[in-house]
DNA sequence: TAAACAAAGGTCAAACAAAGTCAATGGTGG
DNA sequence: CCACCATTGACTTTGTTTGACCTTTGTTTA
């Protein structure tokens, strides 16, 4: 059972993030990569792998000097925002039930609502979603 | 997070900006170069790539003797002409013409983009921007 | 007053420093 | 034995730092 490099990777990763304040981490691929003596693309393979949006991570980097990538774990307060979401998708339904709008375009409201915000610090995807519905009341004229 | 010398730079600026009473500062590029002992043209390099309109920006500058480079933050007014005239407003056209979607939810999705984020700090609404451009090319397939 | 000088800021390209991509290859469990 | 995950590395893309040279503007001096 001697754990794959991929598998040995996946697992110090989990180990720092669980060790930090806020479910967050950046490290510095190429560092990680001689840490355990492997290519640097073995650090992308691992995080295209293990740490995608199906698992539970959010993942962005940025290239050129002093470059990083950073892993977010979808922690409690992003699931207060799914909640929050979930609110906001029983608003869209209700406008699609008094065929107020269409199914396409819920279809691209539900869309743009989880997906336009997700570069914005938590707390403030909490607003934009309140927003959403504010802004949708707004326009169909509850 | 703010590692790099232009990081660094970039956030000397932003306080500087935060403590002014009109979101607007006069720096002098030599004198900010010598703080952050670094070359001038680091000083333009940071403001071309973190002070610019996308980033809800605007600089002007003067040569020669007493020179000095103003930088000015949006305020919420400007914010609505930006917004107004953004790539995201061109690029639902685009989509529009191309005939991916429809008058109405050409219509419902502007509406979205220039109000769902009313109650955020400008720079996220800028980035809230930014973001629906990138939903909308993932859903739509660019 | 025109010419020279000084004092700013601007431009641009080269060198450097990351991370991403992709396809070929390797290895292993069923 | 073969499908599929893992590993590797050459190449690409993006971002940063530096310096040499340019342009504009204000000041001094012949």
């Amino acid at each position: 059972m001697a754990r794959s490099l991929a598998d040995r990777i996946e697992q110090y990763i989990k180990v720092l993030i669980a060790r930090s304040e806020n479910g967050q981490i950046e490290i510095q691929r190429a560092e990680l990569a001689e840490t355990f003596d492997c290519v640097p693309s073995q650090v992308t393979y691992v995080l295209g792998t293990r740490f995608t949006q199906r698992e539970g991570y959010y993942t962005e980097s940025r290239r050129g000097g002093c470059g990083y990538v950073r892993i977010t774990e979808y922690n409690s307060e992003y699931l207060a925002v799914l909640l929050d979401n979930s609110e906001l998708f029983r608003f869209i339904r209700e406008l699609y039930d008094k065929q107020k709008i269409s199914e396409g375009e819920a279809e691209i409201i539900r869309f743009l609502a989880l997906n336009a915000g997700k570069s914005l610090p938590i707390e403030y995807q909490l607003k934009l979603n309140e927003g959403f519905i504010k802004a949708l009341e707004q326009f169909y004229e509850k």
